[in-house]
DNA sequence: CAGATTTGACCACA
DNA sequence: TGTGGTCAAATCTG
């Protein structure tokens, strides 16, 4: 199992194992600030779960590009390469991916540190092309590259060419997140910081929530080709599939499901997530259209990569509680 | 001051 | 020779 998917297992089963003793804690008799701790504890399991599931940011799309021709691919494919074969253009057509990423803000984050190496004004195109490899090149050796371009069509998209796997830990870049203590004995805990930190927790789901809102209104994703290969996500072990709805609209299947969607935010420091029960309104908010019949998936950053807004809590106040298999998940009052 | 970005120059390919 | 991709020095930024 890599990493990857043993952190998102992680997330679920503590996801699952926070709903439960919340079931527990919806006696009346239970301090209502447990129930907020535990149910903000909750959504940042699956917020962060669902992170590693939805990779690229926003709604997007890949085209895959094989032997194309109409870019030239990447110049070189390994570091050592250029001691040989300094700026050498490849003839032979590699396989690329292209993303149409529709945003306001610019160019979306995606959940990988990249570096701009260069940029060059396009030939027929009224905006530059910029070169961005990913920041561990060097000190792991990624060769994941990508070319981001504005449309001239439209341009608030982001015409996103990936080329090479990232290789690199992206934990590695992320500020380390708190892992939570689950044998800290409850008596250890300090009430007037959990205090302080039920007042940060409010703050920052006030700010993402204003985040979503902006993004909500923000975001326009246009779809072409709907196939995302192993060299964009090469670690991301599941498929979320899309089915056509009509009037050529995607929808994510697994909308249906209350299932939440989180995007990293327009900047490099921030994501935000979508609560479930953001999501109904989220999806139907998305314009997003497609040439092509084909699947479509959605991924988006990964939790650790960013410097996520969820407060990590400590839980070892939670630890002597009971978990309730049998909690009901599916009731949508629960998350309300 | 380290890391990121900008930008002109260099290079290979068509 | 024009174009696109990359390098690397200069500059910017936190």
């Amino acid at each position: 199992m890599d990493w990857e998917q043993s952190s998102l297992l992680k997330e679920l089963t503590q996801g699952r194992e926070l709903s439960s003793l919340l079931g527990k804690h919806l006696h009346p008799s239970a301090p209502p600030q447990t129930r907020q701790v535990l149910l903000h504890k909750i959504l940042c399991s699956y917020d962060k779960a669902l992170s590693m599931l939805n990779w690229s940011g926003f709604m997007v799309e890949t085209k895959p590009i094989l032997g194309s021709t109409s870019t030239a691919p990447f110049a070189y494919s390994d570091a050592s390469h250029k001691i040989h074969s300094f700026k050498k253009r490849k003839t032979c057509s590699e396989r690329s991916e292209q993303v149409r990423v529709c945003s306001l803000e610019g160019p979306l984050e995606d959940g990988y540190c990249w570096r701009k190496y260069g940029q060059k004004d396009i030939l027929g195109s009224n905006f530059p092309r910029g070169y961005y490899r990913c920041t561990h090149r060097y000190s792991q050796g990624c060769l994941a590259a990508k070319q981001v371009q504005r449309s001239d069509e439209d341009p608030t998209i982001f015409e996103v060419k990936y080329r090479g796997r990232h290789t690199c830990n992206r934990a590695s870049h992320s500020i380390a997140t708190k892992v939570p203590s689950t044998t800290e004995s409850e008596e250890n805990v300090d009430h007037s910081r959990e205090k302080q930190q039920q007042q940060q927790l409010e703050e920052k789901q006030k700010q993402s929530k204003e985040i979503l809102m902006s993004f909500e209104t923000g975001l326009k994703v246009k779809t072409e080709d709907l196939d995302i290969r192993d060299d964009i996500f090469p670690s991301f072990p599941f498929r979320i599939e899309s089915e056509e709805v009509g009037n050529g609209l995607f929808v994510k299947s697994l909308m249906e499901n209350d299932i939440s969607f989180v995007s990293p935010a327009v900047s490099e420091s921030n994501y935000f997530s979508v609560s479930p029960f953001h999501m109904g309104s989220f999806g139907l908010a998305q314009n997003v259209q497609t040439s092509e019949s084909d699947l479509t998936e959605m991924i988006s950053a990964p939790t650790s990569v960013t410097n996520s807004p969820i407060v990590d809590l400590d839980i070892s106040s939670l630890d002597k509680l009971e978990f309730d298999p049998s909690f009901p998940f599916d009731n949508p009052d629960f998350f309300t």
